[in-house]
DNA sequence: AAGTCCCACAACCGCTCCGCA
DNA sequence: ATGCGGAGCGGTTGTGGGACT
């Protein structure tokens, strides 16, 4: 009888996450299910992904929603329907599961009232969801997460933005290595100053129960030799080549996020 | 101060989709 | 054409913290 490995259920520790990051930077995405096993982590494969794609991947934004966000949020959610991949399409910085989230927790009753008001005054104007669902305003919207956002959107999510972009770790196809990280240290765009640092890390500490592993921990735990017990680095440095030359994943710096041309 | 309620969000579960052999 | 395995999606649940009584 073969005895299933205890797979552990729940939040994420601060050590988890620094093995899936550690571990995704090093050697890449290459099989969600076996990975855990190698990143010495005692987690499913679902939970990785989960735990990576929602959460600790690069250039995700958190935090509060802006008014842009929502309202393209409550109009495609009444062209598209709870099709959250499709939405968070179109707000490339955020997540399925937080705009799912985000519409659960507050844009449906928003909508449920705005809708029964404007059915209790038919001589009412517009109503704020109305005012945007042109796809004129669509365009608008989205450009507010594109690179050429206005000021206005950019300082309101400014605070929020940070959060993964401190990690400053990016993959590409090759899979950036050690080396590739002392450049991301070196570049004052990601970690101003020390000082910067800290209050980044208070603000997220803040701001939500967990916490992003900061890029010096990544690193110490990097530097750490065999880190994982029988690990075969070449058989899964190849590996990881093969996954990213197969699925050509490379992140595109100039919109800011991940780009799979096969999709 | 203690207990209860409510909300936000992280994470899980089950299902479908898709590519490959 | 079909079965299998991995990835992705959407619905739902669990939990911690703040608000309220």
């Amino acid at each position: 009888m073969v005895r299933q490995p205890y797979l552990k259920k729940g939040s994420w520790s601060r050590d988890e996450d620094q093995k899936l990051i550690a571990y995704i930077t090093r050697y890449g995405i290459w099989n969600w299910n076996e990975m855990p096993r190698f990143a010495g982590l005692q987690r499913s494969g679902k939970s990785c992904r989960l735990r990576w794609v929602n959460y600790l991947r690069p250039n995700i934004r958190r935090g509060n929603f802006s008014r842009e966000e929502e309202e393209t949020i409550i109009h495609l959610q009444k062209t598209l329907g709870n099709r959250w991949s499709a939405i968070a399409a179109r707000l490339p910085q955020r997540t399925d599961n937080d705009i799912k989230n985000y519409w659960n927790s507050r844009l449906k009753k928003r909508v449920i009232v705005e809708n029964n008001n404007s059915a209790s005054s038919p001589t009412e104007t517009k109503s704020s969801v109305e005012e945007n669902s042109s796809d004129a305003d669509l365009e608008n919207n989205n450009s507010a997460s594109s690179p050429t956002e206005t000021k206005s959107s950019v300082e309101e999510n400014s605070s929020d933005a940070d959060s993964s972009m401190m990690l400053g770790i990016f993959l590409d196809s090759d899979t950036r290595g050690m080396h590739d990280f002392a450049e991301i240290a070196a570049d004052t765009t990601f970690f101003p100053s020390g000082s910067d640092r800290v209050a980044v890390d208070d603000h997220y500490s803040m701001a939500t129960d967990n916490y992003l592993v900061s890029y010096w921990e990544i690193l110490s735990f990097l530097e750490q030799p065999q880190m994982i017990e029988g690990l075969d680095c070449e058989a899964i440095s190849q590996n990881s080549q093969q996954w990213h030359s197969h699925h050509q994943q490379y992140y595109d710096p100039l919109h800011d996020f991940w780009v799979n041309p096969l999709i």
